[in-house]
DNA sequence: CCCTAATTGCTAATTTCTTAGCATTCTGAC
DNA sequence: GTCAGAATGCTAAGAAATTAGCAATTAGGG
């Protein structure tokens, strides 16, 4: 499954011309990790942009009691490590490979000349940004003022969207509890009382969305202010 | 008072170098406010990029209930409106003044212009972004996994460590409610919890930090990673 | 085809947070 | 100095989420 940060904003490669992401993968050594593999760990100091190139990467931090807590997903197109570049801080999650992960490496010292040479680079960087900025805010307004069902099904309706076979979400239902940051159970209940209005149909591993406009209309309705549209 | 977008993150001016912020200031125009006053409505469509030249701009939007969700609020050198610029998307939130502020606007078409031929305003744009970013994404791991009064500890923290006198915070604990999420009893709670321990001074509009290290060594203790340190 | 691990569904006790009050204290304007 | 508005402190009832279980179902590997 991928996250809201993964739905809610353009892989930096599509926003790229070819010539720069050309330059991107020339300068870059290209690794691969299997499933589970650890690509990174917190705290590791090394500056470097890191682009998947297939498959899916999960950041992740040990909480208090020894669990472990998700913070996103990110698939295909993405990068990370900007904050090892931008900010000069360590990594700031471990990160694992999520199925078969080909990841490029860009060391710090070949990104800046690229950096510097290509404005492109930084421009889509920009927007990349804003957009995960953007839908990272969104979430957080969500967790102030909308009920559990609310989120859950506005998630459902997101990921959905972006899903590789449309009209169903694969996803388990611990997958979302971490995503929304609640127990199970809430989720549970919140999905069987969406389950109960005929917007989702739930199965393992799997929840069925027969009809992608009622849900959004659902949530829509249960939205404090009008959803924003894109310009042009 | 401020919030963690605010002291999360390096205002964009001083990101900037001087050639550069004196160019965008030639191009903008400069429009003062009042204490309250509206500066733009979530679903503006005009894009433009604003920079907070003195005062503080309170980012909200409506509620459910009709009560006012703040999301955040921006102190001096800080930018916003990217997302009108790079997301294509109408503002998002309402901005409000709080006390006397001037803002610089810089219409789409001015701003293109400079960014092109200014490489090193993408350049702190990223860094803007990133920080900002960054301390959302914090904050939300936060939020899943942190008690209250530990959220609260962290956030007087950083709060205190950017205050114009050192020493104390001054805010209401209605703020602190609203920053962190949570109703005014809870905040209550958690303070009186904090001023237990000998961590803090409760006042009127204002909280005391008698010892920084004491706070922010209290928080460390309870945090299930390492703070990550800035590197060189 | 069977068996195991993963996932879901459900319950009950407990904790935490919220809502809705109201009394008290504080500050600054007049 | 007085007074009004703002902020704090506190309470109690109710809602919501969490933890810790356990049983039933499902998918996939051997």
């Amino acid at each position: 499954m991928a996250d809201l940060l993964d739905f809610g904003s353009t892989p930096l490669l599509s926003l790229l011309p070819e010539g720069v992401s050309g330059r991107l993968r020339a300068a870059a050594s290209i690794v691969e990790y299997d499933d589970g593999e650890t690509i990174h760990s917190r705290g590791d100091a090394k500056p470097g942009l890191s682009i998947i190139r297939s498959g899916a990467v999960r950041f992740a931090n040990p909480g208090a009691d020894g669990s472990y807590v998700t913070t996103s997903i990110l698939g295909e197109g993405h990068c990370f490590g900007e904050a090892t570049l931008f900010a000069r801080l360590p990594r700031a999650y471990d990160a694992i490979a999520e199925g078969q992960t080909v990841i490029e490496q860009i060391t710090k010292t070949r990104f800046d000349r690229i950096f510097n040479e290509e404005p492109e680079l930084a421009r889509a960087l920009v927007v990349a940004m804003t957009q995960r900025l953007y839908s990272v805010l969104d979430f957080l307004e969500d967790v102030r003022r909308l009920p559990l069902d609310v989120r859950t099904a506005k998630l459902i309706a997101g990921m959905e969207r972006t899903a590789k076979h449309s009209g169903a979400v694969e996803c388990s239902q611990s997958d979302l509890a971490f995503t929304l940051g609640v127990s199970r159970v809430s989720i549970g209940k919140a999905l069987a009382r969406l389950q109960d209005e005929g917007l989702i149909e739930l199965g393992y591993g799997r929840i069925g969305v027969p009809d992608r406009k009622n849900l959004s209309d659902w949530v829509a309705a249960r939205l404090p202010v009008e959803p924003l549209t894109r310009g042009e």
